[in-house]
DNA sequence: TTAGTATACGGAGGGTGCCTCCGCTTTGCA
DNA sequence: TGCAAAGCGGAGGCACCCTCCGTATACTAA
């Protein structure tokens, strides 16, 4: 949501300082294309093709390699502005919510986020694959964004103090990664997981 | 290595009682197939063709396709198969060596075993996707090969008994699902680990 | 041994998907 | 307003998965 497409084909390391912005054109395709990529992936799993995802976008399957040369570049996309999102969800339900409904807000919005990521599996491994600094930035930059609701929680005495980022991002992690999870079962799960997070008696 | 083929879909449910056995080329092609495709899975990666599996086998695609529906057949087989070869090793160095040596043998085995897999994960992954028994099934003959090296060394007292194979598979399976260990690195930490299952002074 | 049949083989070709190329269109600056 | 520079679109090349069916071969029964 709050990818900031700079430059045609994206480089995350050549944010700072491009030649020029992009064309208007050229920047509202690249937002059509990454939400109508992740509707795409949504509603066919991750084998989605290129030329669906142009026709989604309504753009013209060059415009798609204009913006992402390779088909490992659109999964990159999608899942970056996931990550972007989870950051967004952060910031927002700190502003918004009471230090618990909002760490409970953002656990939800992180299962919804995981659970939804099973479905191309495949495909992000492969882009951890060609570009191993992915998984490590990602992996920093959503505890980075769970630290944030859940040391607001801890200093409003309503989440445990024994527990890090690191060791939630752990319990809730693993219990997303199983393959066999409904998402019925995930909420029920998470609910245990939040009580057990309270501060004990 | 040890793998039945009896009809011409291999179906592991089926293996007691088919109707009638397979032609003898019809074997021997299949034999010639699995053996192919583990060669140019090896060369090529995961992503290797099934043309190129054919011609490596001297077959025709026509005749890969009989054996193999779908290519994830071909996956699953060539799996089967090295699952089979651990199972095999187990038995051979037991009858072979000495305990210690016999499970040396069989850890050397099984991480030659596990390095090679993580060259086509994804295909292993969504033939898992596809069949969920194939993976505990599997799992459990692993450890059940491992079990029987490891209680002979126990037994004969050349390997601490506060450790079951669930422990030891743990032990090196997830030493060698990290992405960047090399076959060098793998081969020392080994030898680590062996010592660590020495009993202890 | 032989004749007959079920089984297996082979590879041309259909269908799909990724990606390239290049002529046309649009944008934004002077 | 004129004109580069940037962007757009889609036909088509190439590679791959898989199907289909005419031909060849292995088994079996006589």
């Amino acid at each position: 949501m709050t990818a900031q497409p700079k430059t045609a084909t994206v480089d995350r390391m050549d944010e700072v300082a491009s030649a020029r912005p992009m064309r208007a054109d050229a920047k509202r395709n690249y937002e059509l294309l990454v939400a109508a990529a992740r509707k795409v992936f949504d509603q066919d799993g991750g084998g989605a093709s290129m030329e669906a995802i142009a026709k989604e976008a309504g753009v013209g399957i060059g415009t798609l390699y204009r913006h992402f040369p390779k088909r490992i570049d659109v999964v990159e996309a999608v899942y970056v502005d996931d990550v972007d999102e989870l950051e967004t969800v952060a910031r927002t339900v700190s502003a918004d919510l009471e230090p618990w409904p909002a760490f409970v807000a953002w656990l939800e919005a992180f299962v919804r986020y995981a659970m939804g990521k099973k479905r191309f599996m495949n495909e992000l491994h492969e882009a951890f694959e060609k570009d191993p600094a992915l998984r490590s930035a990602s992996r920093e930059r959503i505890e980075g964004a769970l630290g944030v609701v859940l040391t607001r929680a801890q200093e409003a005495g309503v989440v445990r103090t024994d527990v890090d980022a690191s060791n939630v991002m752990q319990l809730i992690g693993s219990m997303c990664m199983s393959a066999t999870l409904t998402t019925d079962q995930s909420e029920r799960l998470l609910v245990m997981i939040e009580d057990g997070l309270r501060p004990q008696a």
